[in-house]
RNA sequence: GCGCCUGUAGCUCAGUUGGAUAGAGCAACGGACUUCUAAUCCGUGUGCCAGGGGUUCGACUCCCUUCAGGCGCACCA
């Protein structure tokens, strides 16, 4: 049951209104001791000639108590009601308990297919913490979707073409070690090309020779193509390692070198359609009806340009997903290059391209500079990842050294606050890259989140079996109730983190549900109270548990056992 | 110069389609462990919501404008 949907339902019979229109305005009153749902009754005022106070006491007087609503009040201009809480009670928590971890999902996706396009590092580089942001940013909006019933694919476009595999090549072959790179290939990668841009600065011509071992490796040279395969492979063996971290998967990984045999037709398309244009020897989409730059398709050497591939691959995913949306989940330094293509695609006549969109993700700052990709003045993800197990090793040690799985826990924990950190505001806000908030373990973050299901988890393991039934009825103080509403309320976060593009709706909700369950774990007893009401609080608790690790699983996070 | 984004408490940020006294966390100070894990809980806030106009019964929210910061503006991706 849908107590505002029931709600709506009883104001529609007194008002001339109807019913869904009612649902959109019911809102929730900024203070729970006015109520669980507000209707506004400021819109009548017009039409009735009444003022809102009076026309709310009236419909309160209409209204009786029964097993939706327990009271209604009049107050200012709003009408309040407050549920029947233990119709509510019951009515929640029997849903949560019954669908588990499939809470709050829907068929509102049923039949859709939702194209995610992340992560997308490029190979032979190591992963840096811009990355990760966009990593889990990604992961969390797939699967907030598959939450939601969507079919969808995780596309990691990974960035393995252009020229600089010349320069990665010829810096292999001179000073490359076969050894180290099969230890740790992009440190040795990352080694020679360093070491190639030093070099080239002395010698010019070698930046001759990287042109020419590109043009082999696209002609097809097999020593080339083999050696580029085998960056590509033990690159992506990297990147998986760390997509594990944080339960992360994807369905592809054909990046740019996959559209390199695509391009031909977007070219011909866009002349055929007489979108070409010639600018300054180079060929161009212009944009400027649309307010916007030109959109370069063909350099002025002939060669395509990452719009081309983009636009090859935007018509690749349409052929072969036929998808209801396609996200490109890429930096918001990019938007500009996103609405472009989009543009140029519509311009084509391609109206699919309305479904597509770019969730643009926060840049990561220093606080005096920007974190420079060339310069290598970056941190990487392993660093943040590494530095986060070790501190919450030493957290482990100094509170509860008898922990069996230490470093297991330290890691799952570690990994907890960074993905929280990175995944708790809001996309358009730049991170400020601080050791000090990615490492934060108490109050709004991720060891806040995991400690209070952990404490739940031993509650229960201490109940041992307890009755599979409970009468909810029992559980009649204020923060029991304000718990179980704040379970419902992650339906409602899912839809909104779905429709905002914003885990980070998911994230904060699970906080909420975290400080509620903390208020209550605190203020009563669950194992010495009465039987009954024991039995329907260690059912609360497994209700909230099961919410609390669906929604972390969906921002990355993993909750131990112990902690 | 043009475009996009941001500006809310000392710091980091929420604030739902305009609506009831603008909310959290951190930091600071004071309290709660013979009791289910104190990585917890409770208490303490004089915020020109960047400034200025406008629309509205009502504006942090919408429009205009100024200022400050960030990002982007074709042969890199």
């Amino acid at each position: 049951m849908d107590f505002k949907k029931e709600i709506a339902g009883k104001i529609s019979q007194l008002v001339d209104m109807e019913q869904e229109k009612i649902m959109e305005l019911i809102e929730i009153p900024p203070q729970s001791n006015m109520g669980d749902y507000a209707f506004p009754c400021f819109q009548f005022a017009k039409v009735l000639r009444k003022a809102p106070n009076m026309i709310a006491a009236d419909l309160a007087g209409k209204l009786a108590q029964d097993n939706v609503i327990g009271k209604v009040e009049a107050a200012g201009g709003y009408l309040n009601f407050f549920v029947n809480r233990a119709e509510f009670m019951k009515e929640i928590l029997t849903e949560v308990n019954e669908k588990g971890r499939d809470f709050g999902a829907s068929k509102e996706g049923d039949g859709k297919t939702v194209l995610v396009e992340f992560s997308s590092p490029n190979i032979a580089k190591p992963f840096h913490i811009g990355h990760l942001v966009n990593t889990l940013t990604g992961s969390a909006l797939e699967k907030i979707y598959r939450h939601l019933g969507y079919h969808t694919e995780r596309l990691n476009h990974i960035g393995d073409y252009g020229t600089q595999f010349g320069k990665q090549i010829a810096a292999y072959k001179h000073w490359g070690n076969e050894e180290a790179l099969e230890k740790d290939p992009i440190t040795e990668l990352l080694r020679v090309y360093v070491m190639f841009h030093e070099e080239a600065e002395k010698h010019p011509e070698l930046e001759d020779e990287a042109r020419q071992l590109f043009k082999k490796l696209e002609d097809g040279d097999p020593e080339m193509l083999a050696l580029w395969q085998k960056f590509r492979d033990l690159s992506i063996v990297e990147f998986k390692k760390l997509y594990k971290e944080f339960n992360i998967e994807f369905d592809s990984y054909n990046g740019e070198s996959f559209y390199t045999d695509k391009m031909g037709e977007v070219v011909q398309m866009l002349r055929d359609k007489n979108l070409l244009v010639e600018s300054n020897g180079a060929q161009i989409v212009d944009l400027e009806k649309f307010n916007m730059p030109p959109c370069l398709i063909l350099k002025s050497d002939g060669a395509t340009i990452y719009a081309t591939r983009d636009l090859a691959a935007g018509l690749y995913r349409h052929r072969t997903y036929n998808f209801d949306k396609c996200l490109y989940v890429v930096g918001n330094t990019q938007a500009l290059h996103f609405k472009q293509i989009f543009t140029v695609l519509k311009l084509m006549g391609f109206d699919w391209a309305d479904n597509m969109a770019h969730i643009g993700t926060s840049l990561v700052k220093f606080a005096d500079r920007k974190m420079a990709t060339r310069s290598g003045d970056m941190i990487y993800a392993k660093t943040v990842l590494n530095e986060a197990a070790e501190k919450t090793l030493e957290i482990v040690e100094s509170k509860n050294s008898g922990l069996a799985d230490k470093a297991d826990v330290a890691k799952k924990v570690g990994m907890g606050a960074v993905a929280y950190t990175i995944l708790k505001n809001n996309r358009d806000r730049d991170i400020i890259f601080s050791w000090e908030d990615i490492l934060s373990f108490e109050g709004d973050s991720g060891p806040y989140v995991q400690y209070t299901c952990v404490r739940g988890k031993s509650v229960m393991r201490k109940a041992g079996d307890f009755p599979s039934t409970a009468d909810y009825s029992k559980l009649t103080t204020d923060e029991e109730f304000n718990l179980v509403k704040l379970l419902d309320g992650f339906k409602a976060a899912l839809k909104e983190a779905a429709d905002r593009y914003e885990p980070f709706v998911i994230t904060r909700h699970v906080t909420e549900i975290a400080k509620a369950y903390n208020k209550f774990y605190n203020s009563h007893p669950i194992m010495n109270a009465e039987p009954e009401v024991k039995a329907a609080r260690l059912h609360l608790t497994k209700a909230v548990c099961n919410v609390i690790e669906t929604g972390l699983s969906i921002i990355g996070i993993e909750v131990p056992e112990n902690m």
